[in-house]
DNA sequence: TTTTTTAGAACGAGCGTTCGCTTTTTTATT
DNA sequence: AATAAAAAAGCGAACGCTCGTTCTAAAAAA
């Protein structure tokens, strides 16, 4: 149907996301909070409080999973857990924060450069959809658990939110600007295309049932924005 | 734009969806859990204690929300409240089990007898739109905690989902194979669908700062969808 | 008087967090 | 290369507190 997208692979590949990759910059960025100095030693078990603080708070909740959950299912006591992070509290805000980071690294990258709006539109649906693939634990996490935030973490994940929608309006009214996409509400029209975009981390489960991959996923959404935005002047 | 629907305030006076009428509903069905025999004082009261754990759940959620805060909030004692539900889990089971019989109803009633796949489909999507503007706060708690609850609740919540979104294929499938709608992946374009619908309830803090109202958003989401979806073949 | 409803103290369990100690790893010195 | 000193990391029992739940007695209604 359409090019110059990159694939899903080739997208993993070149952001960086690997587990490793990730923890180390969590290591870097909090060393306020992680007590621990040696970058192996704290990536490692980062690594493996991480790993389970996703699992469990995934499934079920983060202010039902206890800290011995946490430490049962980690492998690491009370006492080294909390070489980690300061609090509880602290933990889920780590997580978030470099949740947050990621996409807007990732969506900032991707457009970088790019004019055209079909173009940017379809790189940013398809970059979301990617990153959200591959962190659909941090992504479902952060979504979900937005009200257990304290007050100024909780501002900056509405701010988060409501930067993808505004780049989403921005290339949006551009592209009506040059006559490209029909006039429709603009806002509506981020807030919607964000909605579907959701729907791929939070509903993981059902398309994963359905056997469904982000591919087919972002390909079926492009068409059928495209199909109801995009002016007749085209076949 | 179209006509053949309802506007919001009929919908709102024909289904019968004040809180008085549904905590009716709520002390008929579950006998087995209320200890209180007379009608008004159940009703009264379940109506503050519904009222009360809404407003908590909704902002800190199920599982952060004590019987002390409800209690408090409720303006019932502990021994009372516990008059009204055999357990917390119990209380979080009745209002759940509740929205999901007003969804069922709703979308049952407004598409009986209706055969036109279009008219159809616009009847279910304004429907759940006005349905989860009226009970927000049900919709949104059984969206966010679905997590928490036991095994069959957990199943039923699961196959409501479903069963909504297969009322949406079915009707696009329909409409398919009468030639009204391109030809597309019903199942995928379901999932979309609902998760517009979903985003309505969702996101109320945003619509509402934006002074959107649920017909704006109706109207947007059936012209949006109808002209991705709709043959050529009219204007 | 009898029945229904409410009140709130009491109970055991489990929570997040702390802290003194042990074990492991690194560094320094021979 | 061996060893002692120092630093880093890990451990888990213990603390104070809050949780969901129960229970008995009081209040209200019938």
């Amino acid at each position: 149907m359409m090019s110059n997208e990159m694939g899903f692979a080739s997208f993993r590949s070149q952001m960086k996301l690997s587990k490793e990759e990730i923890c180390r910059e969590i290591f870097l960025h909090n060393s306020d909070s992680i007590k621990i100095r040696k970058e192996g030693v704290a990536v490692r078990n980062l690594s493996r409080i991480l790993d389970a603080a996703l699992k469990l708070c995934n499934s079920k909740g983060f202010s039902s999973m206890s800290l011995r959950d946490l430490s049962r299912e980690s492998g690491l006591s009370m006492g080294a857990m909390y070489s980690y992070f300061r609090s509880k509290e602290d933990l889920l805000r780590m997580i978030q924060a470099q949740g947050r980071s990621v996409v807007l690294r990732v969506l900032g990258r991707v457009t970088e450069g790019i004019d055209d709006p079909l173009l940017k539109l379809r790189r940013v649906i398809q970059a979301h959809l990617y990153a959200s693939e591959v962190l659909q634990p941090w992504f479902y996490l952060s979504y979900m658990e937005t009200r257990n935030f304290p007050r100024d973490e909780y501002k900056k994940s509405i701010e988060a939110e409501l930067f993808t929608e505004n780049m989403l309006i921005e290339i949006i009214d551009s592209g009506q600007k040059r006559g490209l996409f029909k006039s429709m509400d603009a806002v509506l029209l981020g807030a919607v295309i964000k909605s579907m975009l959701q729907d791929w981390y939070l509903k993981r489960w059902k398309y994963y049932k359905r056997k469904m991959s982000v591919e087919q996923y972002s390909e079926f959404l492009l068409n059928f924005i495209e199909s109801s935005i995009l002016c007749d002047t085209r076949v």
